[in-house]
DNA sequence: ATATTTTTATGCGAAGCAGTACATAAATGA
DNA sequence: TCATTTATGTACTGCTTCGCATAAAAATAT
């Protein structure tokens, strides 16, 4: 089962590893900020070689939010599964979201905020496939808010005063709001002690 | 008191009518998908014009912001002040916002969602400037939404489970959690739902 | 060895960008 | 009437942008 080689000459960079760096990029700067030169020189990789890996710009920078909504999905489902309580689960993915916009140790000026929701927004007003991109996200995060709200509810374990739909959306709409903050440089426990309360506020 | 015309040839255009022209221009493109020339062209002022007035493309921006966000602190004050119930109040408050964020009536093309939370963010990782505007307005919304949980607390009106200043964070990260969500494309008695639920929730 | 396939490297080209120099126009002051 | 002041319009500069054309390099297949 060992894919052979491939016919021609070989990759000389890793795909995966340059989408992580050019994910960090836009991440920081914003997909219009970001030129094609920009990605060039971190990555160095020419530009033609970009383009016939990863296509377009915008094929590059859709890329990356789905790689970065990926990650973040898998994330969220194995903490969410690695606790039996609900609101322990909920804590942990708030946390660990938490530390990955706004990282605590090595401050340096790495990006803050969740990728997509500071990024996408900007460009979603006049480029429909952006737009569509960041409500898939967005839907996903409330579903998964939802399903993780109503198996809680088989088991006993909350009786939320709303529906299981609209939990998930308020729980979803807690973590953007965190992350925009974030972004804006909100300290780091202002955001954990906000993301507690809110989470045992949404539950109640 | 009537100030006297001022010395040189007057302007042919209204200052605060251009500002919120432009405004509407970042607002649907993002600060850096925005060039000077389309802003020329829409507003037909000349660049240099612009430039004399206004600044440079940033200061302009920058302008724009807390030119949005004077207006919707107005309304946000306005609307509060007008319900003496809280909860009554705070729905006002968020039901406008739906109406500026997801206009019901002539849904062409307009923009839509927040305009500072939807573009700032994205340049606020790589621009300082932009990045402390950003989290003055953010900070202004939950210091209203605090202020006004207070006087319902005095005025026993409400008894919030979390203190005012995180029920004022809460609130504020709903408020941005929905303008992201309309940004998207959610359809606005979904964002009009989620926001009642939430704002009982959250005073509850 | 030679042909074939794929990636890399150089660099072009047409367009767009922000900002400004300079001359002109339109108002007021004397 | 003429100087002064401010705004406008044209056109330019120097730089960056994305995308691609073309040739060289490095691998496999025969």
């Amino acid at each position: 089962m060992s894919p052979s080689r491939p016919r021609g000459r070989p990759r000389l960079f890793d795909k995966d590893e340059a989408l992580t760096t050019i994910q960090r990029i836009f991440w920081k700067n914003g997909y219009s900020a970001t030129s094609l030169d920009q990605i060039s020189a971190e990555t160095k990789i020419n530009r033609p070689s970009l383009y016939a890996t990863f296509g377009s710009k915008k094929d590059i920078y859709i890329k990356c939010l789905e790689h970065f909504a990926e990650m973040m999905g898998k994330r969220t489902e194995a903490a969410i599964l690695s606790e039996t309580e609900i609101s322990r689960g909920l804590e942990k993915v708030f946390m660990q979201a938490m530390e990955i916009y706004r990282p605590k140790a090595k401050s340096d000026g790495g990006p803050m905020g969740c990728f997509v929701t500071c990024t996408a927004p900007s460009e979603a007003g006049a480029d429909e496939e952006i737009k569509e991109v960041l409500k898939m996200v967005l839907d996903r995060i409330d579903q998964t808010m939802r399903e993780t709200v109503e198996a809680a509810i088989r088991d006993r374990k909350v009786q939320p005063k709303q529906t299981a739909e609209i939990t998930g959306h308020l729980l979803g709409c807690l973590l953007n709001g965190l992350s925009l903050r974030a972004r804006s440089g909100t300290p780091r426990d202002e955001l954990e002690l906000t993301a507690k309360a809110g989470i045992e506020q949404i539950l109640a």
